[in-house]
Formats: structure tokens, sequence, C-alpha cells
RNA sequence: CGGAGUGUGGCUCAGUCUGGUAGAGCACUGCGUUCGGGACGCAGGGGUCGCAGGUUCAAAUCCUGCCACUCCGACCA
């Protein structure tokens, strides 16, 4: 992409709204622009992020055997009066009325929704276990919407949803969707904790939130601090195998958020190894066995050829959410600094001479072979000034910046910056363009 | 929902107390000089001061009502 022909529009100064750095530099690099209290606009920059975090986590959910869908984002209101939560929900969840006066909710979440197509269409436990997930538009009329997309009214989320014959299957469902989450924050660059957490509104015994460590975090969460280092199982994993031991090594050691904390087993820990500190919510999976099923009929013949209510599970990734949460955890005093997987851009080309041919020629080659080599390329083709464009680069947090200007040109060179550890190296435009070429996007 | 605030050009803000021709910096446009880490000069364009009423010779400024947004708290898979 050429700068020049791009919509990006970046802040020098820092809006007073936005009191947390997520939520600055989100507004500076010119990837979301507020519409209303917690409803944002995703310009180009922020939903390339955006989309390359839900890739990330829709192909982790396919290598864990969930199934993808789309589910609408306007629900009928008797769907919600089955289960008994459509009085339960509060002023949190936007009613609508139609033309016909029909009574409509925007979905705040779609355990209803998916009870209602499974039952629809599943009759047998042969068809078990299944695992369906959408990524979809939420609206929750929070009374205080802040801190930008981490506490949106609307926002995006990953919801899946387990069906299992019995308990067993449900917990190996379960531990499925917990490794799986390990491996998804662990590609974004996010040291994910599970905590034992309260089930809240969706009921059950068994809830896990996966918390990232942020002194702007909403939650208290106090945890050993052995699990903050631990890193993910990896994907070579026998997913309908047994999952059990992976879960309980990262369950063993406490961790538990504010609702759930018990200071006495806390306090058992060397005092050392205590951490209590704040955290992100970016993901949360439940286990509430036939909460949903049982008012709402979800039904299958079992081998004995007895109707039983399903066993269910929902798993929540806040992906919009998670833009924040990432940019919390990396950035510096010039700005982001996105982990490669998911950069908006891989890399970003300088030139400091529009209009010198020797400069143009060496970034348009540039441009052209890193184009065709599969890479996300920014071009600032500007002729704003040096000092700006480094800047702006830094801003927006491109992980590889070539820098081309007239006097390295003379000597056929170019410097290459590294976003995070801010390295810089004078190289041949030719082994530069070879080497950014191979680094994997 | 309780408490506290804010709405003035695209952005950050001054001006409001004490009514009297709407301002600054950044951004933008044109010309010129510049050019290796946020340049400089000159010349420009852009705002019914959140909305509606009221007071007044005169309202960004005073009064009333409404709307929107922000912060602290409560709330929140």
């Amino acid at each position: 992409m050429r700068l020049s022909r791009y919509f990006l529009p970046i802040l020098k100064e820092s809006p007073a709204d936005a009191k947390i750095v997520s939520h600055q530099l989100m507004l500076r690099a010119g990837m979301i622009r507020q519409e209303a209290a917690g409803i944002y606009a995703w310009l180009p920059l922020g939903l390339r992020v955006l989309r390359n975090i839900e890739q990330i986590v829709r192909e982790e959910m396919d290598r864990a055997g969930a199934i993808e869908l789309l589910m609408p984002t306007l629900q009928l209101a008797d769907l919600w009066r089955e289960s008994g939560r459509y009085d339960a929900y509060g002023p949190e969840m936007l009613r609508i009325v139609d033309r016909h006066d029909r009574e409509l909710l925007y979905g705040p979440t779609n355990e209803e929704m998916i009870t209602e197509i499974f039952r629809g269409s599943v009759r047998s436990y042969k068809d078990l276990p299944k695992n369906l997930y959408h990524v979809q538009w939420k609206f929750r009329d929070e009374t205080r919407p802040r801190f930008g997309v981490m506490r949106g009214r609307e926002f995006l989320m990953k919801d899946a949803y387990s069906f299992d014959l019995d308990a067993e299957g449900a917990r190996k469902s379960y531990n499925r969707m917990f490794v799986a989450y390990l491996n998804l924050f662990d590609r974004m660059g996010l040291k994910a904790v599970p905590m034992r957490a309260d089930t809240g509104p969706i009921g059950g015994d068994l809830s896990h939130e996966f918390i990232v460590l942020a002194d702007t975090g909403e939650s208290e969460v106090f945890c050993h601090k052995d699990l903050v280092e631990m890193g993910a199982p990896g994907i070579d994993v026998d997913w309908y195998g047994d999952l059990q031991p992976l879960v309980d090594q990262r369950t063993a050691l406490y961790a538990a958020t504010e609702e759930m904390h018990d200071a006495e087993a806390f306090a058992q820990i060397p005092e050392g190894d205590r951490l209590s500190a704040r955290g992100i919510e970016v993901g949360h999976i439940f286990s509430f066995g036939t909460k949903y099923s049982e008012p709402m009929k979800a039904f299958v013949a079992g081998p004995d050829g007895k109707d039983t209510p399903v066993q269910m599970g929902s798993y929540g990734v806040g992906v919009s959410r998670l833009l924040g949460a990432i940019i919390e955890a990396s950035h510096d005093d010039a700005g982001i600094i996105w982990p490669e997987s998911v950069a908006p851009f891989d890399v970003g080309i300088i030139s400091l001479r529009v209009g010198d041919a020797a400069c143009d020629e060496a970034c348009e080659s540039a441009y052209k072979a890193l184009t065709l080599a599969g890479k996300a390329v920014l071009y600032d083709d500007t002729d704003a000034r040096g000092g700006g464009k480094f800047a702006s680069m830094d801003l927006i947090g491109v992980p590889w910046q070539m820098i081309v200007g007239p006097k390295g040109i003379a000597d056929g060179v170019v410097e290459i910056k590294n976003r995070k550890t801010g390295e810089r190296q004078t190289a041949p435009l030719a082994e530069v363009i070879a080497r950014l070429s191979g680094k994997a996007a």
C-alpha cells in the first residue's frame, strides 16, 4: 500500500478523552474513531489488525475441531424467553421492536440461538461431540463504557459452543478449548493466564478466565507467578486424546479472579511466588451442563435409545478487546510495537527523498519485490520530511522498516530497522529485499 | 444509577467570572527556500461557539430546558 493513496489519519496529539495508553495509541494511529459512547468505527489500519487477530482465533478454533458458522446479530425475544433469560438479563440487553411490533434484541451472546440451531438438526449421540462457533458483533448496553475498545458497548467476539452426550465428553470439549486458548493467545505474543472464574449469569460449575496481566486491567487477580511464564502447549497435541494432563499442569497452581479469590489458599503459596496484580480478561470459558439444553429441549438419543439433554459449554474470546490488550502489553514511548503475527503491515518503506530518481527507483523495486513475495507493505511515498515519517511508522508499529535515502542509494545500500529492538543496520538493497521477503508474515 | 465535569475550525485548547467585530498552536492549500530523525518564510481557506427557548440595543459569554460526551464510583461472561 502506498501511503499517498491510503487512508491513515494519524494524530500528533493525544485526544483528551483517552485515558489509557492503548486507547490513546489506537486513536493516534488512526485505527478507530469513536461514533458514540462505546461504539467505534474501525478505520483501515485498525481493521487490518482486527482481521489478523480474528484469523488467528479462527485457525486455532478449527485446529481444535470447532466448526465455523455465522449467526445474526438480531435475535427474537421469544427465543430468550425459552431459557428465561429475556427477563433475567436486564437493561444491559438492547431491546428493539420491528415494524410489526415483534420484539427483538441485539445479541449480547448466543447460547439460546446456537441451542435452537443444534436441536433443530441433531438427534443422535452419534453426531457428538460438536463444537460450533462464530465471530460476530455483540452489543451490551454497559452503563459506563470506557477505555476505548477494552470496554465498548459494541464489540467483536468469537463465541464457540460445545455439545456432548455426557459430563465426561463435556470435560474433554472444555479441555480442547482450554488448550486452544493457550495457543491462540501465545500466537499473538500474549501471556494469558487461565484463572478460576465466576460463572455469572451464564451459569454452570466450571469456568476459567484467560487473563493478560496489565496495570490498566479492570480485574484484580491473584496467582502463582510461575503460571505467567509457563509457555503454550503448542499445536502438536492429540486433540481428541487425553488433554487433562496439559490442563492440570496449568490449573494445579493457584490462580483466581477477585470473585473466586480464596485468601487462605493464596497465603499457602510461598510469599515470593505470590502475584497479586491487575489483568485484562481476553477469554472466558464455561461448562454449564444442561442449563440451556434442558429448558430449550435440546435432546439427543443416547445408545440406549432414550432422549437426554446435551451437555454444553461456551467459550468466548474478546476479539476487539484483544487489540487493546496487545497494545497495553506491547508499546513504548514512540507508539505501538505489534507482534509480527498481528501487525497491520509486515514491512514499511520510508523514502527520504521523494522525486530523487535513484531513490524512487530503489523504493519502487523494493515495494514490488516484497509485495510479490506476499508481504503487506506500507510504502511511505509522501514528500513529508524524514522525521515525521519515522515517527508515524513507529507510532503505527510496523515491525520492519526499510529506510531509503539518496546518500545510501549512491552506495547501493539502505537501512533496515527493527521496531521492537530498535536495532538498525545498513545493507545492500538486494540483500535487504531478500531478507525481508523470507520473513514469516 | 449516584457524584464531578466538558461541548468554540480536522486535532489540542484559550476566550465565558466582568455581554460589545470569534482567537492561538498543530493540520490543510499555494509559492519559494530546504531536506539522513516531527524544517523555515510569505500568502491563503475553513467555525450559524452542542441544540432550543429566554433576558438584552447587543449573547460563545447571563437564565431555563434538552442532547451528547468524559472522569470517579456502583454495575459488568
